[in-house]
DNA sequence: CTTTGACCAAAATATTAAAATAGTCAGAAA
DNA sequence: TTTCTGACTATTTTAATATTTTGGTCAAAG
């Protein structure tokens, strides 16, 4: 790896630290540059500018979480085991890079176009990691569906959308925050067995 | 019925207009009184405050839907032709109360303690009256599961948190809210469709 | 029992000033 | 040449203040 490469990983790395403690808009590239020693213009000679520095910190973390994905995935599993075993994988990084949420960051960062361009592409290719999981699935005549890349959309998109019922139950803060992380795992595997089930007819 | 809750009826009706066309927190309670053409005295002669006259209207509304649910329901449909037609009830009264969303109400409105109550018990008979269809599809044995109660919040919260992923996704203004309604039901049917089978082996 | 005009306190909104932060640049260090 | 920095803006946030709007009350009238 190049040598500015490196640099450019160190300072994601920096990022990450600061972001996933105290939040992306809690952060000023001082505060990333201070934590590394170095002067601010010096981020900036790395990145143009703090928007790509946070595309490089979502990309860097979605990379982190594939790689673990992969890593869990076991081709002789049936598919609710595999299944569980995302969900775990996913809720983990979910709650390490808890304050990270996107939607709280700067004003629209969430809805500007760099960002949820490269949002987008990581979801696709998420979405491609659980279709090749159906489709494992499908080999072993465990499905027989056809759309294997439009049903890992509506299962993510379930898995998703159940996350963040329980975030809003859980934002007046009656269970503390371990409850709910416990709460979102359980409904996601109870809707991923039936899920599972239901494929197979 | 009495004249006096006839009179709240009419207030009601005269608030619902308003606050699905403009939303809550865009109302004054003197927009709601010049409507009806009454001072806004009247209106807290019959309501404590505007809290109570905003329960008034949800808890209306809700009745409306169960009312719309249960008209639509026959025991003779499988299990998946009750869901795909409680999904098209239940959409057409998100559509025609949209400009409700309570979540986007007077702040705090959705955690207010009176309010979750109501909201909770509503939520609470929505989930009791599909306890009741999935118990039906079990009568005609096309479920083997034996929680109906837990089994119906699952399903509503998946439905509900879909609904909020095509919210989410469609608020870039991209898709032109009709489009946005029909994908809403697209998925939660095609969800639908896969967790009834699922409850079938 | 119902309704109302006149009134008030609290909350939302607009205005302005002050502080913090993203981003730049000329030039130094390596 | 490549990498870095101190010193400097332009823009955005935040804080403080003034102004309006709105929820809610009350004595009195229909």
């Amino acid at each position: 790896m190049a040598e500015a490469d490196k640099k450019r990983e160190q300072i994601i790395e920096g990022a990450i630290k600061r972001f996933s403690h105290f939040g992306i808009h809690k952060t000023t590239m001082n505060d990333i540059a201070d934590d590394l020693s170095v002067s601010k213009p010096s981020l900036y000679y790395y990145f143009p500018d703090k928007k790509s520095l946070i595309v490089g910190v979502i990309e860097k973390v979605f990379k982190d979480y594939f790689a673990m994905l992969r890593t869990n995935l076991n081709d002789n599993d049936n598919l609710e085991t595999v299944l569980f075993g995302s969900i775990d994988v996913r809720n983990s990084f979910f709650e390490k890079y808890f304050m990270l949420k996107i939607s709280e960051g700067v004003p629209d960062l969430m809805w500007d176009d760099d960002v949820k361009e490269s949002l987008d592409v990581l979801k696709k290719t998420e979405a491609d990691l659980f279709a090749d999981i159906f489709k494992n699935a499908q080999l072993r005549g465990e499905i027989h569906e056809n759309d294997m890349q439009h049903l890992a959309s509506l299962y993510l998109e379930s898995l998703m959308g159940l996350t963040n019922m329980c975030i809003m139950a859980g934002h007046k803060k009656i269970m503390p925050e371990k409850k709910m992380l416990k709460d979102v795992a359980d409904k996601q595997k109870a809707l991923s067995a039936i899920f599972a089930r239901g494929l197979r007819c």
